[in-house]
RNA sequence: GGGCGCGUAGCUCAGCGGUAGAGCACUACCUUGACAUGGUAGGGGUCACAGGUUCGAUCCCUGUCGCGCCCA
């Protein structure tokens, strides 16, 4: 093995191997274990957030592959509508073209282009993340099966009443001209201004004034409110105002929506344009009135001279027609909430189009009780609140929109434009024909496809086969529904969960998953949003990699949507990274998700800790080496148990037995970050910085039982501890083992075949555990006085040791080989009972007094100062335990246990402190 | 306005009714033979603030302040 751990080299090498011997496939034995990818866009890359859920999901399926589960981890990628669509319109772009030019099947064909030339790019790079699940069976939303459920779902929901098509108010998007989903419109506060509009009315007799921040809708205005308890309108509700700009009469009407101290406390009306006036033109039933056409210019239903106006354009026109006539009170500064695509970063205008709706009360109803009732567990559970809270304010889902790429819908309409919901064209013929009497004919299909999350709402029971009979026998729907465990974020609980949940028990009376364990979001260190426009994205693959600084700007500030902001991505960038990254191995990126994987909602990611890490994973290669170099001649029989015959074997393995108990019971609880946190702790401070000191001087004794059974136990721990940490850090593990466990007989190819450590299969020796802790005790007080008396660490010191127990002297005796070489104790000697001590600086563990002789060592005046500090340290101790000891309420009310924790810690204190204060008397008296 | 959550070491975060922890950063010493991506020792916290419950509160309750996010 090379000296250090070098990354790059042994990945690619072992996750070929892994997948081409077919390992990541379901087993077909045991008790099935099984976990849905969310899958991403298949045109996409990976991101941070991917790369952290794929690591949590893939430590999941190693663990319970090893723990001798039928683990499936399905895999697969998202058409994602919008997002595609809109790449290839940019594609089209530089030829000068748009999709309309192109033609509906040309253009979805051109996309097909683009999926079969982007689309494995983010599988590759999850390989890099070392992702284990069946690439044989990975799915794409438009394959057959999951189209085929698509096209079922969609015309059993129409049979069964709950799809049905209508007007409505939608996000719309007027660049893609599509409808888009509530959760896809982001509202920031911006800057824009309120202006104050005089409104005659239609008698002339008086006026009233309306405040809005888009005078441009007025052409659309049906209404002007006010609250039914302002007294100043009271007198003008029900009379009529002449609409200015336009020739039309509109009424005063009042509604407890208006906010009195708000502008004028006058509110115009245009249903047609916002969402608020459209449940008041409901409620006092007023038709709304559309000026816009589909891209936000005004339409026909607007006076004349302002039609084919954008919509800003209209705004200007407006208001300077208003100012004309005197009708423009008052302009002035306004910040306001304003809606925006989240993927185009349009201004989104409410507007009024036919779309296909599922009806969500009774599904949103069943989606609620199937979590109150625990048939599907969040985790951590308060996220039931977000869910709870969403399904009980739900609207009905509105499924189609205005792409090309997507689902068809599969309705068909005929002339008079009725519509026919069909599995196939014939279908649809067939039910027009009936229809017509048996007339002829000719249908259209509906244009609009379906939006992403349809396909995505069935993809626990679609990619099982549903609903083709012979394609769930042969994916094992029964086997694998429910999934054991959906890894998601919170920000698509609603987009996706809940409606997986309602969806997949509404067809197959299955839940689509048992648990959820719900991700925070990843940021940046500062916690920060990563995001292109901000500047502050990482590549997981950079980090695994490593990346050059200029490199690195360049990506960054490249394709910028606001190229400006270029130099100040740039400098940012020199600042933060100004050696570029480095390469720190998809291992330690692993072991940095999982222990940044606390039941926050926020992952701060911080590559100074993804360096921690590297350097453990290159703790446990160096501990690997040493294994190895001390091994050599050496190997076992298969299955042969080790003889355990030093204490310090038998305390690591006690602490190996604990550790894995911890493992066992925070994988229990999806505690990522406390699992990695004991692997890393018995690793390095338990293993490494102990067991392996330890058997530096066992190794090189004259006990020949005590050398072998050593190096047994040393392989034995380490390939252990190789199992134990395989499914967060698998590259590593699976290099190092392969040195390791030839030399244990085990013939097994890979470590991820052996099964998972569990704390059952380990003894725990307490009477090792304190024959160690006595030991550790012992070479840190003495490894204190050499530091606190500035002894070179290479200076071998004279021990002498008084009082004491029997025990301390067979300790004492017994690892007189280890004291000698981890606290570099030259002599150790007992002074007889009644011998005059020596001037030394001194430590005592209990009732044993350790000693080192000044003589030559040690500065007098050094060692009174550090007894003075240590016995006022111990006599604040003392104060606290005797100040509660003394309150008899404590006594009374606390448990037992505690007061004789108590009172134990004030005589070990108080034994130790008479020991230090007759050692500063000697030393005074010199 | 409604809801959820968070304020613990310089930074990122665990913890949780009974002696305040980790990683990184910091200080001193050390290139000894697994590892300087390292070793040894060390410094650093009135656990946001104020009340309350309790023998005992960083932890439970209430309020205040500050900061996020989601929904209106």
């Amino acid at each position: 093995m090379d000296k250090s751990f070098e990354p790059g080299q042994i990945e690619s090498r072992w996750y070929a191997q892994w997948e081409a011997n077919g390992w990541f496939k379901p087993s077909g034995q045991g008790e099935p274990y099984s976990i849905l990818l969310p899958p991403p866009n298949v045109t996409g890359t990976l991101h941070m957030g991917h790369a952290f859920q794929h690591t949590i999901m893939d430590t999941l399926i190693r663990y319970h592959r090893m723990r001798g589960c039928d683990t499936l981890w399905q895999l697969g990628t998202d058409h994602a509508g919008i997002a595609t669509e809109m790449v290839v319109n940019r594609l089209l772009a530089p030829e000068g073209k748009t999709r309309n030019d192109l033609g509906r099947d040309a253009f979805i064909e051109r996309v097909w282009e683009w999926k079969q030339q982007s689309g494995d790019t983010i599988e590759r790079q999850m390989r890099r993340m070392g992702v284990s699940g069946d690439w044989s069976r990975t799915m794409f939303t438009m394959d057959e099966i999951p189209s085929e459920a698509v096209r079922e779902t969609f015309v059993r929901l129409f049979e069964q009443g709950l799809i049905y098509r209508g007007q409505k108010l939608v996000n719309w998007d007027p660049v893609l001209k599509t409808a888009i989903s509530d959760l896809e419109v982001v509202s920031e506060e911006e800057d824009g201004k309120l202006w104050s509009i005089r409104y005659p009315l239609a008698d002339g007799s008086d006026s009233l004034v309306v405040a809005t921040t888009r005078p441009e809708t007025m052409l659309g205005d049906v209404a002007v409110a006010v609250h039914p308890e302002d007294e100043r309108y009271a007198h003008l509700v029900g009379k009529r105002l002449k609409l200015p700009l336009t020739e039309r009469e509109i009424p005063i009407i009042a509604d407890t929506y208006v906010e009195r101290e708000f502008g004028t406390g006058c509110v115009k009306i245009t249903p047609a344009h916002d969402f608020n006036d459209y449940a008041i033109g409901q409620r006092h039933n007023l038709a709304p009135i559309n000026i816009f056409t589909d891209e936000a210019k005004i339409n026909d239903s607007a006076p004349e001279k302002y039609r084919g106006q954008d919509r800003y354009a209209a705004r200007k026109s407006v208001l300077a027609d208003l100012e004309a006539a005197g009708l423009l009170v008052e302009e002035k500064k306004h910040k306001l909430q304003v809606p925006r695509g989240d993927r185009t970063g349009q201004v989104i205008e409410p507007y009024l189009t036919w779309q296909w709706f599922v009806k969500m009360d009774g599904l949103a109803a069943r989606g609620l009780e199937l979590v109150e009732t625990g048939k599907v567990r969040f985790v951590p559970e308060n996220w039931i609140s977000t869910y709870r809270h969403w399904l009980g304010n739900i609207q009905d889902w509105c499924i189609s929109r205005q792409l090309w790429w997507g689902h068809r819908i599969p309705a068909w309409y005929d002339e008079a434009g009725n519509a026919y919901v069909a599995r196939s064209e014939e279908d649809a013929i067939a039910q027009a024909t009936a229809k017509h009497g048996g007339a002829a004919v000719t249908l259209r299909r509906e244009d609009d496809v379906l939006e992403t999350w349809f396909s995505s709402a069935l993809w626990a029971h679609s990619t099982l086969g549903w609903p083709n009979e012979k394609a769930m026998a042969e994916r094992g729907f029964d086997r694998y529904l429910p999934t054991s465990v959906l890894v998601t974020g919170f920000d698509i609980i609603f987009f996706w969960v809940a409606r997986m949940i309602m969806l997949t028990d509404h067809f197959t009376g299955q839940v689509p998953f048992k648990d959820v364990y719900i991700t925070g979001l990843v940021r940046d260190k500062d916690g920060q949003k990563m995001s292109k426009s901000k500047g502050n994205v990482l590549d997981p693959i950079d980090i695994i990699d490593g990346i050059e600084l200029d490199a690195l700007v360049q990506k960054r500030t490249t394709g910028l949507m606001k190229p400006q902001d270029a130099p100040k991505i740039e400098k940012a960038t020199r600042k933060d990274y100004p050696q570029g990254i480095a390469a720190y191995g998809a291992d330690a990126l692993r072991f940095t998700f999982a222990s940044l994987a606390s039941h926050g909602r926020d992952i701060k990611f911080d590559l100074d800790r993804c360096g921690g890490y590297k350097n453990f994973c290159n703790k446990l290669w160096n501990a690997a080496r040493f294994a190895l170099m001390n091994c050599e001649g050496f190997s076992v029989a298969a299955g042969t148990a080790p003889a355990f015959q030093t204490e310090a074997e038998r305390w690591i393995v006690a602490r190996l037995q604990r550790c894995l108990a911890e493992v066992e019971a925070q994988f229990t609880a999806y505690r990522f970050d406390l699992i990695s946190q004991a692997l890393y702790e018995f690793t390095w401070n338990e293993f490494c910085d102990w067991f392996l000191e330890l058997a530096k001087p066992a190794l090189n004794g004259d006990d020949a039982a005590a050398v072998a059974s050593t190096r047994h136990t040393v392989l034995y721990v380490l390939e252990t501890l190789l199992r134990a940490l395989h499914p967060l850090v698998p590259f590593i593990t699976e290099e190092i083992w392969q040195n390791i466990a030839p030399r244990l007989g085990i013939a097994t190819p890979s470590v991820s075949l052996r099964p998972y450590p569990q704390s059952t299969d380990l003894a725990v020796d307490a009477a090792a555990e304190g024959e160690i802790e006595w030991l550790k005790a012992v070479i840190s007080q003495l490894r204190r006085i050499r530091s606190e008396m500035n002894l070179a660490p290479a200076k071998t010191i004279p021990l002498l040791l008084a009082g004491g127990s029997a025990s301390d002297r067979a300790r004492a005796g017994k690892f007189a080989a280890a004291i000698a070489f981890l606290a570099r104790v030259e002599s150790q000697q007992w002074l007889q009972p009644g011998q005059a001590e020596p001037a030394a600086s001194a430590a005592i563990i209990g009732e044993l007094k350790l000693l080192i002789p000044l003589a030559g060592l040690i500065d007098v005046g050094a060692e009174k100062a550090r007894l003075a500090k240590e016995i006022a340290r111990l006599e604040g101790e003392i104060a606290k335990s005797n100040a509660k000891l003394g309150t008899e309420t404590f006594v009374a009310n606390a448990p037992a246990a505690v007061v004789e924790q108590e009172r134990q810690r004030l005589a070990d204190h108080s034994q130790i402190l008479a020991g230090l204060r007759e050692q500063a008397q000697r030393l005074a008296a010199l």
